[in-house]
DNA sequence: CATGAATGAGATTTCATTCAT
DNA sequence: AATGAATGAAATCTCATTCAT
């Protein structure tokens, strides 16, 4: 006897992989009974739509997501720790929300334009302040490169960063720790030799 | 089933701009019709399917992509003037083909599934050999760091370059070569001010 | 199965409700339960299926509906008291069953092409012999006008009649009494011949 | 080869007789599409939804119906011409209209509630506007019995009307004039003031 | 070349009903 | 008596595709 909250939990996972391995719109609900076991009408006794699921899969990494960013963004460092910082914590959440994040990266643009989504849109807003803002605070305070736009850079970190959810594997060669530190190796040093 | 070819052109852009914008499981061949200012029985007089739509659209943009690429890795450069050669190129191929290459990067997992795909898993084996090649060759050869898992750069590099077509708008503030010389002046120095 | 009557009771009356609120097909046996506070499948403690529902419902008020015009043709009246007495009994029922009533009145006839529910066309049948005989009477006897085709009278009583159900709320301005006394006024003045 | 608007004209026809047969929510798209001789899906090629089937069946009756009702009540008739020229219309129209106004006397109550039926409850309103202010206008010029609640009357002359459309069949015994002048004068000799 | 109308398969969703606890 | 979770059938609706004109 699973109580309720747990088995929405189960559940979501369950839809989060094949949302995440097929695609949201290529996805039908019996692949996701199917994949948990039951029939695709049974779903409709915890969920009230596909689209509810998926809006519950995104929120809940988003709330987990900003918490860490927020943690990170009052903790008042200098700009390049603070993009160190924002650059482990995603990696940590695409270890721990690996479909979500993979969902979220693929959707997240059509999905926006629906009102129900609208708080992706936003948090989309607040995203590009605390990675673009950071970014030009180390301009500014001479701890990154002026020659380069940051809004070039930015949208570099933040697509290379998301992207990895899609071929990221929890348990594999590296650990999450260890991507973001060659990652943030290579963006902050180049992967060029010293000459 | 004989249509100008210059029809078909027009469609298939107009079709790579829905799938692009909607994506393509999201794309009904209504809305493309609606785009195309027909009916969308009327599109099957110039094409077979919806989905030798995306066909020729991923193969035509594909082969001009390869066209491009072979020229530079049968030129005999060095490994840090290939990458740069390759990154640019890449960026020449989203400021003509971007529709096509937005498809690319969010269908080609899916669609490789099926057998009438396969030639995209076949290129995306050659893309491998030439870029990782090419970065194992830089490091050998001493002109990258070595310190760095070279398939993690791979990754890293390859993503960014096509996440680019999905924010990219041609005739925006900087053109394809300018945006390639600062993400390879990120990538091979960093962004990180020498100290 | 063995619930208390009483238990029994109560939710038909909360399922007569409504099925007269929403009609029996918009209703769902969940929207009932709500109404009863209690979870969908519990109603299945107590009844068969939702269709018993409606059964119990009908067959009740009609069981007592009939109990009071039977009285009153056998009370061997003349044909203006036996209609004055049928209106004033059926405004009575009115005012004791209004759900089951509006029920009846909506669903009855569909309902009764089912095999289940043919008593309800017995039922309409002996309805008829009962008004329209008491009119045709009436002509006979020259208490009611000859110059109006009886069925046509019978099917305006008949409809009026029940369709208060519709709108009558207990409690309202006027009595069942005084309802039927000022629809007999107007009624039977009407088709009274003229002293 | 029909043209759109007749072939729209001729589905909404056939709806209209299997949504006054069987009721709204008992008569599925299937049982449509089988009268009609078609499939299921196809009536979408006609129709956005059920319910857009309906509100076009009956907003087509109520614009006509209220034509009819606009040109009485702009003749400057008194009281009781105006009653009787109302119910003449009302009968003509369920001549012509007799599913819609089937439909319309069973389903309009519930789909009242929805944002889309709206229409409903205005026109409603007017209808009430239009008898009741005739009847109390009648009983203050001393041309209807004062003696009796106009509030009431119009209710009872309200459902008797329309709860004709579902028995009434299209050349059946009596035309729908004739119908109305029994009607008159069964109801009009009883609320007349005797002379 | 394109339209208008349909098909038919399959998608999401609803809902009466069952049943172990 | 009632709950919580499911079933399974059927409903509404979507959409790629076909085809006569």
């Amino acid at each position: 006897m699973t109580a309720s909250p747990e088995r929405r939990t189960e559940l979501l996972a369950t839809a989060a992989e094949v949302f995440a391995a097929q695609g949201y719109n290529a996805t039908t609900v019996r692949k996701i009974a199917d994949a948990a076991g039951m029939l695709a009408g049974s779903l409709y006794y915890h969920f009230d739509s596909k689209e509810s699921m998926i809006d519950e899969i995104l929120s809940t990494f988003l709330d987990e997501l900003w918490a860490g960013y927020d943690a990170v963004l009052d903790a008042g460092l200098g700009p390049r720790e603070t993009i160190e910082a924002l650059v482990t914590e995603s990696f940590k959440q695409i270890d721990r929300h690996r479909p979500a994040v993979a969902v979220y990266q693929k959707e997240s643009r059509h999905l926006a334009a629906q009102p129900r989504f609208g708080y992706l849109t936003d948090l989309q807003q607040r995203f590009e302040e605390a990675w673009l803002g950071t970014l030009e605070r180390g301009v500014k305070e001479g701890v990154f490169r002026a020659d380069l736009d940051p809004r070039l850079t930015y949208r570099f970190v933040r697509d290379t960063v998301w992207v990895a959810a899609s071929w990221y594997r929890p348990g594999g060669r590296h650990s999450p720790e260890e991507i973001a530190r060659q990652y943030l190796s290579m963006v902050l040093d180049g992967i060029g030799v010293r000459t």
